[in-house]
DNA sequence: TCCAAGCGGAGCGAAACGCTCCGCTACTTG
DNA sequence: CAAGTAGCGGAGCGTTTCGCTCCGCTTGGA
């Protein structure tokens, strides 16, 4: 039996996550037309949960940054400080912590986002300090390279298009390479990589290997 | 002395640039209002060169296909394989290939860009045969792959995001981090990496090395 | 000095937007 | 089982933003 409550609960899933979607594929122009259409739900059945359009957004955004803090406290209680960093890293990617980048610009931030971001940037910087520590993490990579990392791969764009466009086809391998793109990336935090560049890292990462001018 | 035609000419430059910028920052609902702004043109100059929007999104279209390919042949000329490939990937990522993503998908498709992009794919397959032939590239790494890397590469998310919301600040240290980033993954494409797990890759190369569950 | 090539931007109709309102379905209650 | 209403979907409101045209004015060219 499908209760009231059953159709609202299932409503209110199909909203949020088709809010992520939408948002991924159109950026912050996404409109809440899209949004209802995309979830197969009403418009009036999203403005009565909604009060508006702001509040639809902001709600997303506490829900990223809730699952930010969370994975993150959950990679602390990690014995081992690679693979609870990493796992952390993974999760937000997977997430698509990434994709919401472009509201974080076009809401207000409210008290209670400001809270929690700050929280996220303190459990981050505790994760990259431990695996410093334990000699796991390259050590001219900072807690803001992973958080730059985290947003550069946590969108996938390709996908996002090829569903856009209906290539159905495509999708599975689409996704797949990007799986094996996020592996890469994260193995190259590691320290003692071929390439390790000393300090400051810049440019001079690349002389002589591939840049061929 | 500024003639006539040095001033269409800069014109035309700052409008395909203006273009290719704001087209990574707001997708592919980008205006045309804002690409004359960016370019520091007015509207009805933009309109005399391009007859309609689709047409400047074509043009841009184009002389993304031709960088592409440019940069595949000059990576072929290049006798070692894998600098030749290297230099070729991060030529079109440092190009902001994959912010024109979104207009794919939005303009029709031409018979003289349909060609183009048959040409690039043949040249992108040549450029990863030869690797797989000297033994530089990653046996399970594939010219689509390699297409979607820099797809997914070849745009700046945060860089963009930054410059919108005014934070010049931190723009130096963002496009530092994104170097890095491609640095790394770029790395990654040759064999002999420690990870390296066999065909077929999949969920199982991440296994036991960083996901907890 | 005169002319017109070529510029910038006001303003047009059309399209898309955020949001409200209401008729109707179908779950709940006595 | 029948009556009531919670809650759904979507037509349509006013407003904004869009692509594009038109024209007065600047300024290089002869």
């Amino acid at each position: 039996m499908t209760t009231r409550k059953d159709i609202a609960e299932r409503n209110d899933r199909a909203l949020l996550q088709a809010a992520r979607d939408v948002l991924a594929e159109d950026g912050a122009h996404a409109s809440v037309a899209a949004v209802a259409a995309r979830a197969g739900v009403g418009i009036g059945s999203l403005y009565r949960r909604y009060k508006t359009k702001e509040e639809l957004f902001q709600r997303l955004s506490v829900l990223s940054l809730d699952h930010w803090n969370e994975a993150a406290e959950q990679g602390l209680t990690d014995p081992d400080p690679w693979t609870g960093l990493a796992a952390f890293v993974y999760g937000c990617v997977e997430f698509g912590q990434g994709s919401l980048g472009p509201i974080a610009g076009a809401v207000e931030v409210t008290q209670e986002m400001g809270a929690k971001s700050r929280r996220g940037d303190e459990l981050l910087d505790e994760l990259a300090r431990r695996a410093h520590e334990a000699g796991v993490l390259r050590r001219d990579v900072t807690a803001v390279d992973i958080s730059l990392l985290i947003e550069q791969l946590g969108r996938s764009p390709v996908v996002d298009q090829l569903r856009k466009q209906g290539r159905d086809d495509l999708l599975p391998a689409a996704a797949e390479a990007r799986r094996r793109l996020i592996a890469i990336a994260l193995d190259g935090l590691r320290p003692g990589r071929d390439p390790l560049p000393g300090s400051p890292p810049g440019e001079e990462l690349f002389t002589g290997r591939w840049s061929s001018r």
